[in-house]
RNA sequence: GGGCGAAUAGCUCAGUGGAAGAGCGCCUGUUUCACACGCAGGAGGUCGCAGGUUCAAGCCCUGCUUCGCCCA
């Protein structure tokens, strides 16, 4: 055998892989062509990084995206995956600020123009890796559309949408606290604030008041002392009523603050006074707004106290934190400290504790943006997958607060605004312009803040496809079918495209999200660089192939809880992977010189029609799965028909009539065996693209010049045939029953047995007769009998099941005592189970409550244990038990 | 502090009210002409704890414990 093939034993992915790919590229398989004839289906990527590297997160979503896409594509739909890259501001400028501080330069000392194109020559060098790598993991995208959220077009959507909601008063420039990160230098919205718990102190400080006596209020940052501007207490605390609207001296400064009243003000907290600083807190901010407070800034941007700190002026924030402290001990003010647990903000990009603190900003007023976006999910336009994510999206969007979009960042889309400098008006406009709109001066300068990045990227569903030109891509695959992300990005970016979707194109972008579960390594952690936990998916490639990570990653997926991989898997899946690759090698060795013709009914045999109804029914729950994004289910089933009712039976009942002489009974085997295996290659294909193509390359008849563009398999109704599959389960439980008694009584394979088949059920005996030959190949039985009247042995093993029972007469070998034993545990077994069903029969209340068909199940069930009971019974006495 | 999710075989997980399941691992046998990355067989479970609802609970309800995530 081996001389005639050529065909390796063992799959080998890395020879395959890259050449499929580029065959598949070349041929232009992954365009999504627009065709009014089809029915379109889009998704969109979830632009990675310029920054990134694939991480096993990538893996996960752009294989789950692969296979719906490559699904949807064999199932006849115009289906374009749209891929792009995200210019990332913050990582990226951090990215290049390290090379140039390595150089020992700074982007300031580069100059604003110099430090951006030094970006673009870092974007050209490193910045198409990730596309690679997404090439590598097999990603179906059409490449032609590839786009870069700084590219000329997309940027031209951002202005125009800055623009437009300027005019339509939905952008607005104003003076708010804001989270400022001191790291980097810039402004964040609130959600890019990470809060982490902190083992604090909280001070409790004396502020003299005065008049004489004293109010001690509480904080965790002392510091910010240095800006208070008033004591608040709560309006119903009758602990401090007689104090408001008295003076307070501020420690340290001896500046002179009131003591007001507001409702905002826990009275539970520390001593129900607390202190103001309208300038770095959100809550004193609105205290401050209502009682016309004054706002002290006491922060430079890179968190050092500035001159409003007076005698501070100049220390780090920290630093001054312990000055501070120090003085008022001094002075008797300060008056216990209590260990205290809080949460603390820090920056979602280098971790560095965020300063809140008053800034002039824009920002989106989003409220009314809000509500379309929530009326879209909970009318069911967009589905959320899986659902109790909704949830989450109202309660966000439900309370959601004006989003600060300006970054102090180069690295970005510059904020179209221009100031005056002799009127100081503000002229926003798509194109630079020539003169002020209030006063008409030229003596303009630009905003010198970039947008938030995720500005743009909520602009990505309809600013890939042109807008804000008309383009027939926006018109043919928008809306968009499926979203596929990590649900930690629901409100950075899934949200916001639902707004922007809904105000600019009015339609929603997507139909369905599907927020795919976290990548765990095995002992539950987070896969995260930091953490030395990451799983390289391009390391795993190399030990297992692509197709094994792939297959692995969809079958342990489960929705709405998080996933945890190892190795181990990999192994497993690949095993699988081996065995696609051998049941194809001997598939391929039978049918060298076949070519598909009719499949004549009444030729086929019991197996055949067999795998023809399983093959059936496949096909449909895979569909199924697919179409639910159960892809564990998906990968799951496969994996069972294939290596179970392909391999492990069909395989094995149809190898005598390819080995055997009778042509026709040959071919039709043939026939079976060409359908399945083309059915089965197409629909593993989305799953493991490289493997299927390399074996569907080697088929003696090919519909298609690859099985990535051929048609997804359909359910063939007529195959279904219950029948068949009842008389198939009953040999394969008497084939089962034969190989555990060989197997128990150490019976060698090779030598050939005897059984002994006792059924009262004539269809039973019929089915044994006509398939003798499997209990040859499959059981190694060379001789046997089946009767309604055989006699029970002696000294033979048995098995009872449920319409036979069956004998393995082996002279001398068996221990009574052992067979008794085993047959009286079965026993135990079935009367255990019996009593309770009959516990159940004979209850008023079960046999009234109970739906008939349980009452009925019931008593079938009893029947039946009764019957297998009554037969280990009296194969008991036989052994003289 | 608020919310969400999880707890089932050694491990990873299915199981949507009517006889506890899979894969991996483990044990036994086995190089038979697709595959030892294989084949065949087997062992292994108080379904986190305590109550409740129901004719019937791994599944529904309540409380508790532990773990994870999100939000403040």
């Amino acid at each position: 055998m081996a001389d005639r093939c050529e065909i390796p034993k063992a799959y080998e992915p890395a020879q395959a892989e890259g050449k499929w790919y580029r065959f598949w590229e070349e041929r232009g398989y992954f365009r999504g062509k627009i065709d009014p004839n089809k029915k379109p289906f889009a998704i969109v990527i979830p632009p990675p990084n310029i920054t990134g590297r694939l991480h096993i997160g990538h893996a996960l979503n752009n294989t789950l995206q692969d296979i719906v896409i490559r699904y949807k594509r064999m199932d006849g739909y115009a289906a374009c995956w749209f891929p792009g890259i995200d210019h990332a501001g913050i990582a990226t400028q951090n990215v290049v600020e390290r090379e140039l501080a390595k150089e020992g330069k700074t982007r300031h000392a580069l100059g604003r123009e110099a430090f951006i194109k030094r970006v673009w020559d870092w974007k050209a060098k490193y910045g198409n890796e990730i596309v690679e790598q997404l090439k590598v993991l097999g990603a179906s995208c059409d490449w032609d559309r590839l786009r870069f959220t700084l590219d000329e077009g997309l940027s031209k959507a951002v202005r125009e949408v800055f623009v437009r909601l300027y005019e339509e008063g939905f952008i607005y420039r104003g003076e708010r606290i804001i989270n400022w990160c001191p790291r980097c230098a810039t402004a964040l919205s609130d959600i890019e604030v990470v809060h982490q718990e902190h083992q604090d102190k909280l001070y409790y400080i004396k502020y003299p008041l005065a008049d004489g006596g004293s109010i001690t209020v509480a904080t965790t940052r002392p510091e910010t002392m240095l800006g208070d501007t008033a004591v608040a207490v709560h309006p119903d605390d009758e602990r401090y009523k007689k104090l408001v609207g008295k003076q307070a001296i501020l420690p340290l400064l001896k500046r002179k603050i009131p003591v007001i009243a507001d409702e905002a003000v826990a009275p539970g907290f520390g001593t129900g006074a607390v202190k103001v600083t309208p300038a770095h807190d959100q809550t004193d901010f609105e205290i401050g707004e209502r009682h016309k407070l004054e706002r002290i800034n006491i922060l430079n941007e890179d968190a050092t106290l500035n001159e409003n700190a007076g005698p501070y002026a100049g220390l780090e924030r920290y630093a001054a934190r312990e000055r501070v402290l120090e003085d008022l001990k001094r002075e008797g003010l300060l008056e216990r400290v209590e260990d205290y647990t809080h949460a603390v903000g820090h920056c979602q990009r280098c971790d560095t504790v965020i300063e809140p603190l008053v800034s002039t900003q824009w920002f989106v007023e989003m409220e009314e943006l809000a509500k379309p976006a929530i009326e879209a999910v909970r009318s069911g336009r967009i589905r959320l997958i899986p659902s109790h994510w909704e949830k989450v999206y109202f309660d966000w969007l439900e309370n959601i607060r004006d989003w600060c979009i300006s970054r102090q960042l180069w690295w970005g889309h510059r904020i179209p605004a221009w100031y005056c400098r002799d009127c100081n008006e503000v002229t926003v406009s798509r194109e630079t312009p020539r003169e002020c709109v209030a006063c008409g001066s030229k003596d303009l300068y630009q905003d010198e803040d970039v947008l938030d990045t995720w500005f743009s990227s909520a602009l990505w569903p309809f600013s890939v496809m042109g807008w804000p030109e008309e383009t027939p891509e926006l018109r043919y695959f928008y809306p968009t079918a499926l979203l596929s992300t990590a649900p930690e990005i629901l409100f950075f970016w899934v949200a916001r495209m639902v707004m922007m979707g809904l105000h600019f194109i009015g339609e929603i972008p997507f139909r369905e999200v599907l927020l795919h579960p976290t990548v765990k390594d095995e002992r539950g952690r987070r896969m995260s660089k930091s953490l030395g936990t990451g799983i390289d998916p391009l390391e795993l490639k190399e030990q297992y192939g692509m197709d094994a990570l792939r297959f692995t990653l969809a079958a342990s997926m489960s929705k709405g809880q998080d996933m945890r991989l190892s190795p181990r898997d990999l192994e497993g899946y690949r095993k699988f992977l081996n065995k696609i690759w051998n049941a194809s090698r001997l598939a391929l060795l039978n049918l060298e010189d076949f070519q598909p013709a009719e499949l004549v009914a009444e030729e086929l045999e019991l197996e055949d029609r067999w795998i023809l109804s399983r093959l059936a029914r496949q096909i449909g729950e895979l569909r199924r799965n697919l179409e639910s994004y159960d892809f564990n289910f998906a990968a799951e089933g496969l994996y069972n028909f294939v290596w179970h009712d392909f391999c492990d039976w069909y395989l094995e009942m149809i190898k005598p009539r390819l080995y055997g002489e009778e042509r026709e009974r040959k071919r039709t085997a043939q026939e079976v065996l060409y359908r399945a295996l083309v059915a089965i290659l197409k629909m593993l294909h989305p799953f493991i693209p490289y493997i299927t193509e390399e074996i569907w390359q080697l088929l003696p008849a090919k519909e298609a010049d690859s099985v990535m563009i051929a048609p997804f398999p359909q359910v063939e109704r007529a195959w279904i045939d219950p029948e068949v599959e009842r008389k198939m389960a009953t040999l394969q439980e008497l084939i089962s029953a034969i190989r555990t008694i060989r197997s128990e009584m150490n019976v060698p394979p090779q030598a050939p047995a005897r059984a002994l088949i006792r059924a009262e059920d004539q269809g039973i005996r019929e089915l044994v007769e006509a398939n003798r030959v499997f209990f040859r190949e499959l059981a190694g039985v060379h001789e046997f009998a089946v009767g309604h009247d055989i006699e029970r042995p002696e000294h033979a093993p048995r098995i009872i099941l449920e319409g036979a029972e069956v004998f393995v007469p082996l002279e001398g070998l068996i221990d009574l005592g052992q067979e008794r034993a085993r047959l009286a545990r079965e026993l135990a077994e079935v009367q255990r189970t019996l009593s309770e069903s009959l516990r159940k029969l004979e209850d008023e209340r079960f046999l009234q409550r109970a739906p008939q068909e349980i009452v009925e199940k019931e008593q079938a069930k009893a029947r039946e244990l009764r019957e297998r009971a009554e037969r280990l019974t009296r194969n008991l006495q036989v052994l003289g038990a």
